[in-house]
DNA sequence: TCTAAGGTGCGTCACGCCTG
DNA sequence: CAGGCGTGACGCACCTTAGA
């Protein structure tokens, strides 16, 4: 878990651009690409048998981040009208806007995991799909869990990037439990999954034991407090899954400015190039 | 070297929305 | 309608950096 100040990850502000050889199309090429994010494979032309496909993440123009609103009772209200990340990263995973529709696009699914994807590129459609991983499960000083430890399921249900695209996959949060009695808790980022020692059994798994009736008082007050530790452990999940979220948000969104400009500067040429032959024809 | 300011991430709370 | 989930807001800790 590193904190700290650092740029935005990988600090790619611009576009991941793949050089591929296509002989006859279609062709398959395979990449591996880190990021997760809704991305768009853009054909933007190319002479002879070299393509060059774009891959840029997309964003809902539409969408706003805040509203200028000071007012904090309003910028509420706002708030709380306001789609939430994963709707909108539902919208960059339904097919492209109206930008990319003169572009050959395709959306992928994303994932916390590295990725290799495969893009499948005809004339005029470019696809690709991703082929995640397995996560890994271990301590956090990368001693494996599985084995020797009683592992309890727990499903989480912070949804990943995946079920935005509809492609529903759920995030198993795992406890384990060491023959010390020591229980181990994930912890880390969502790439890899570490666990750390807990001094006590998360809330909602509850440990069968024989002659333990779960209906005194105390067992209730434990209840409670098991029950506030499981939705802590939830909420510290979903909170964390968020801000992934905003994070790749906004990355699609410096994407498609850098996509857009991009567009500007290239129809800014042709009319230049086309007012340059005009006036060569005139004269 | 010290310190203040700014940035970032995290955990938690509160609240609205969604779903069974 | 109750419970779960997603997310903004808030406070805290830590790191980096610029200036004294």
């Amino acid at each position: 878990m590193s904190e700290g100040s650092g740029d935005l990850e990988n600090g790619n502000q611009g576009l991941s651009v793949v050089h591929v050889t296509i002989p006859n199309q279609p062709v398959q090429v395979q990449s591996v690409i880190q990021s997760n994010q809704p991305s768009v494979i853009q054909t933007t032309g190319g002479t002879g048998s070299v393509q060059t496909i774009q891959v840029v993440r997309v964003a809902n123009v539409d969408e706003e981040l805040s509203s200028d609103d000071s007012e904090a009772k309003k910028r509420r209200e706002i708030l709380a009208r306001r789609p939430s990340y994963r709707k909108i990263l539902n919208d960059l995973s339904s097919p492209v806007n109206k930008m990319d529709e003169e572009s050959n696009s395709s959306q992928s699914q994303d994932g916390d995991h590295e990725t290799a994807q495969n893009l499948t590129s005809s004339a005029n459609a470019v696809h690709y799909q991703q082929v995640v991983p397995a996560g890994t499960i271990q301590l956090a000083d990368g001693t494996p869990v599985s084995q020797g430890l009683q592992t309890l399921t727990m499903t989480n249900s912070s949804p990943t990037s995946a079920s935005n695209a509809g492609a529903g996959s759920t995030t198993i949060v795992q406890y384990a439990q060491g023959p010390d009695g020591q229980f181990y808790i994930p912890v880390g980022g969502t790439n890899v999954q570490a666990y750390q020692i807990a001094t006590s059994l998360p809330q909602g798994v509850v440990m069968a034991t024989a002659g333990s009736p779960m209906s005194s008082p105390q067992h209730m007050s434990e209840e409670g407090s098991r029950k506030r530790e499981l939705r802590l452990l939830k909420n510290r999940e979903a909170a964390r899954e968020c801000r992934r979220k905003k994070k790749e948000y906004v990355k699609c969104l410096e994407n498609r400015v850098a996509v857009l400009e991009n567009q500007n500067k290239t129809l800014i040429e042709e009319l230049k190039a086309l007012k340059e032959l005009y006036c060569q024809k005139e004269g």
